[in-house]
DNA sequence: TTTAAAAATGTAAGCGCTTTCATTTATAGC
DNA sequence: GCTATAAATGAAAGCGCTTACATTTTTAAA
């Protein structure tokens, strides 16, 4: 593998002078810029990242963090931040957290430890506190999904609380009045959030919020199953169930097909996320759309503009959520 | 953030000293290591990993190729390489190549650019001499889901062959005689070889092969559709269409309910991957089980073996697919 | 004790770049 | 042609580690 030292003898210039033209900022002759292309070239030059990242104090990659490296959404959330940092040539480590929170705090630390510039944070677990601290540390990160009121232009998010308020509203509109709700894990901000807007949109409507028509689910297919069992045996009657994202809404409708119980003219189904295959379930999912793509995107050009001074990029930090109507939801009879 | 001068320093003893109770390999006296170690606590010292790369020339880092950053087939790939490596202190760069000869290639040399020590590649669309190149080049690498005779050692795959015969073997033994496939992308080696088992069952069970009763579709669930409608039009009478994967034949039982066919009484149906939302699927899938997270486990093993001299690993090289029975096929009436 | 070998520790030369500061060369106004 | 200034280039000092080799200390056999 060829150096810069041979580059620039081949060259005949100084390192500094190859350093220069790589890094093609500081005033070089175009003559001179030339001949070290041309031997960069013949010696199929490419410079040693890590040697760069020594000198420069850059390492040119930024630090993922997601709660799973499966599952739809996070690859999204990935696919879009990697698309959008390698067109500038940075490149992305990816851990996860499996929302716990020491193992989202070893997640971090262990990307700060790779001299990450910057860190992309899907973080569920880890305190406040404990970001904000990274703050002072004078680290740079953006928050995915998360709001601190303190740090409010690092965070990326959708309008959670607007998404629970259209699905529940949605069914509303379609006449039902009887509603279950199954959340995700409370100590979650955004299940807490959307949990609110489903109460907001009750609210509205002049409905009573009834605690036991709410269960608590994990986010996971088998909590929606569950969830639907629960619910029919301890709640009064519903014609409508709202779950706080889709996996759960799925988990809802199997476990409904197994009980005969058809969906959606006996049990209206809304979800939330719009993952891939909400649109292969049968019935095809309704849905609140989580422009996470978008949003990974985002996240991708805050880190670009803030801490690799690209110019021109407009951030923005909160996102619409959108109602997908599809199958699984109809009028009430 | 102190380096490794101020824990010398402060430890009293030389860098090579510091630099050897970091790397507990070489002899240090207890007593002078008892020191250093609580020096670097009392700094709180975290040895800067770009300048061990740069001594050490070792980036500790390898890097990953997949065709997609999402997707239920890569996630679990993804997640089973990660868990491994970071378990060794290792980190991992994940890039995409989107099926595609040129983003393939760019994505290897990005990575082998940021010095990985190795690479975990699943590389569909670059050509065998390329890969082989890598080989000669010195490079370190493990492929997933591909092999090449000259370098079979490399490769980590499954017996797809073997699956597309339990797959349509299963449909046979069923009762079904007349049975569509609806194949992969035919240039892709592992869509080949679960045809040939396909092509072999049959044989097998002296029933002939009929082109017309075969489609060739792009492994997304869009094809599966355009398959069956291709295949009702094209194709004489069938009763079973096994499918190259999961998500095709999640088309195909989506283009059914729209057809009124019934899944699994009019056309039973199999896939090939056992994703997770197989088993979500309404009716739930048969499919064939592709251990991709044991498989990925293994890459990462190979590698830790391999590169870092991880000892007592035991490297298995083929995986056996197994058959997973479920709703969407019955016996033939 | 004496001494040779083994164990522990230190010295210093890189790893391949970036970047500050000094020096040389080109440019232009007179 | 001669300066004053700007532009281009070079020299060299790091960045924070690892590691070959040299040196010192310990251990144990004679």
């Amino acid at each position: 593998m060829a150096t810069i030292y041979q580059v620039s003898e081949l060259a005949g210039v100084s390192l500094a002078t190859v350093s220069r033209v790589m890094n093609n900022n500081t005033r070089v002759s175009d003559k001179t810029k030339q001949k070290v292309l041309k031997a960069m070239a013949e010696l199929g030059y490419q410079p040693n990242s890590i040697a760069q990242s020594l000198a420069s104090n850059r390492s040119n990659s930024v630090g993922v963090l997601v709660s799973e490296l499966h599952g739809p959404f996070f690859g999204d959330m990935m696919s879009a931040i990697e698309d959008t940092l390698r067109l500038e040539g940075k490149h992305t480590i990816i851990t996860s957290g499996h929302s716990d929170e020491e193992r989202e705090c070893a997640s971090i630390e262990f990307l700060l430890g790779r001299k990450c510039d910057a860190l992309i944070l899907h973080a569920e677990a880890v305190s406040d506190e404990y970001l904000l601290s990274l703050e002072s540390r004078g680290i740079e990160f953006v928050l995915i999904n998360r709001y601190i009121e303190q740090i409010k232009n690092r965070c990326i998010r959708l309008d959670n609380k607007q998404g629970g308020y259209l699905a529940t509203q949605h069914l509303i509109n379609l006449g039902h009045r009887n509603l279950a709700y199954i959340s995700g894990p409370k100590w979650k901000q955004d299940a807490q959030e959307r949990l609110q807007g489903h109460k907001q949109a009750l609210a509205d409507a002049g409905i009573s919020f009834d605690e036991v028509l709410c269960f608590e689910g994990d986010y996971r297919q088998s909590s929606g199953s569950k969830g639907l069992d629960w619910l029919r045996a301890h709640a009064p009657e519903f014609s409508g169930v709202i779950c706080a994202n889709d996996e759960m809404a799925s988990g809802v409708m199997t476990r409904a097909r197994q009980l005969n119980l058809d969906v959606p003219s006996e049990l209206s189904v809304v979800g939330f996320d719009n993952i891939i295959y909400a649109s292969y379930l049968y019935p095809t999912l309704t849905t609140i759309d989580y422009p996470i793509y978008e949003m990974g995107r985002m996240a991708a050009k805050y880190i670009l503009k803030q801490v690799y001074e690209k110019k021109n990029l407009d951030i923005k930090s909160v996102f619409v959520p959108k109602l997908k109507v599809r199958d699984s939801s109809v009028e009430s009879v």
